[in-house]
DNA sequence: CAGTGGTCTAGACCACATC
DNA sequence: ATGTGGTCTAGACCACTGG
């Protein structure tokens, strides 16, 4: 039984991708936040008229990015960056050599309004000039200073961003971003190079200058492929490292 | 219908990762060489008397691991790193700065038997002192020195690998190392860290003594997480860099 | 216990590749 | 025309969670 729209064979789209995009319309409206469960598989498959087998391919394929993730027995629920430790620090990539877990402290330097530069406002798809905003802050492993991050979001998605706001706030950054501004962080873009340490980072991260630092370009983007913010990350590694995985 | 053996609860597992299980051990024996193709849905499902939703989601797992990948309407093949560019440089994340894509060249320096280091058998699990094959080579893009590779492999796996039989072999190092001694890099592990160019690697890279390196440490693995190559890759990000999906 | 996601099956049909 | 993987359905049953 095929109750919902056919479709021929020239640009053809299989059902449960035409149901994962009205999902993803359905997040993205906010219609179930973030950290809250979605309707149940059966009763989505009777909101679009087809099976419960193609709204599980559906959800399997949002799971599979990490849009959402699923819990025998409860429900699936719409991913965020506000609860345990393995979301919180979901795109976090800096270990301790010794092996040991440790989760960083982040200590906010200073917040202010600019304009976007020609190179940010090609990775964030604004004007340059823009405004932005932009927040400096060290991440502390067990109280020493490992990487000072330089932030940039655009001011038209983030009114209201201080950085007493941010002080006050208990969580990481992405959940406060999340929380306070909707603005979901869902995959980043990262480009690593080994720069000098110039002395102002230099003295922020107590290197010498001229230490080789690990510098971590990200453009974060949100849904639809949005770009929201662009980073870049300076990261001593003398005791630390960067990690990833290839498959 | 159920023909299969039965799995009450305790220390459950479905049936398909069962399947799956089955066709990883057919991969690891060499059942079916890298490139070919495995039997069609249908024949595994009747081969481990199972219907052919149950072996398409085993597939579907394989594929999701990069083990196999499927072809519609062709087949579904064991992957490799023989092939076209894509799977040719599966593992490579050295880009170049202006965006053009460059596959680079690898120029081989030397080649040594060795004793392994502490650190070195204990990622490749072996004992310190076994004996290991040691290899240099510079990846270039354009004729310029990028990166410097150390290599060491366990000389148990990779018995009469020479540096003419290599300088003699025309593909990717880890095509000659699946079909010269049929060991297969299916994933790795990987610790990136800025240093400071020694004056060896300084001279070979073109790199003032001192200046920034983005150092990579990779451990591959291969069938049952078995790790089969250390290495070290030392890379000067003048004009590239490490680019990397968070998700 | 009821409700959720997870597994497994069987069968029909579609899209793609090859002959 | 045939054979491959890909989609979709419908129904049965299993495993996990929470009241």
């Amino acid at each position: 039984m095929r109750t919902a729209a056919s479709n021929k064979s020239p640009s053809f789209q299989p059902l449960y991708m035409q149901i994962k995009a009205l999902l993803m319309a359905s997040l993205d409206d906010g219609e179930w936040p973030p950290g809250e469960a979605i309707p149940s598989e059966m009763a989505l498959a009777q909101r679009f008229r087809v099976s419960q087998g193609t709204v599980r391919k559906a959800i399997d394929a949002l799971a599979a990015q990490s849009l959402v993730i699923r819990r025998q027995g409860k429900g699936t629920f719409v991913s965020t960056h506000t609860e345990e430790k393995t979301s919180l620090f979901r795109f976090l990539r800096i270990r301790r050599n010794d092996g040991r877990d440790e989760y960083p402290a982040s200590r906010l330097l200073d917040v202010r309004r600019g304009k976007a530069s020609s190179e940010v406002a090609r990775s964030l798809e604004l004007k340059t000039g823009d405004t932005v905003i932009v927040l400096r802050r060290v991440l502390e492993y067990g109280g020493q200073p490992v990487v000072l991050d330089e932030i940039v979001l655009p001011a038209a998605l983030f009114k209201g961003l201080t950085k007493t706001k941010l002080d006050a706030y208990r969580g990481s950054m992405y959940s406060f971003f999340e929380t306070q501004f909707g603005v979901r962080m869902l995959k980043a873009q990262e480009k690593l190079r080994a720069v000098s340490a110039d002395a102002i980072s230099a003295a922020i991260l107590g290197a010498r200058t001229g230490e080789p630092l690990l510098a971590v370009d990200r453009v974060t983007l949100t849904y639809g492929d949005r770009p929201v913010e662009w980073r870049r990350g300076l990261c001593i590694t003398r005791h630390h490292f960067y990690v990833n995985e290839l498959s």
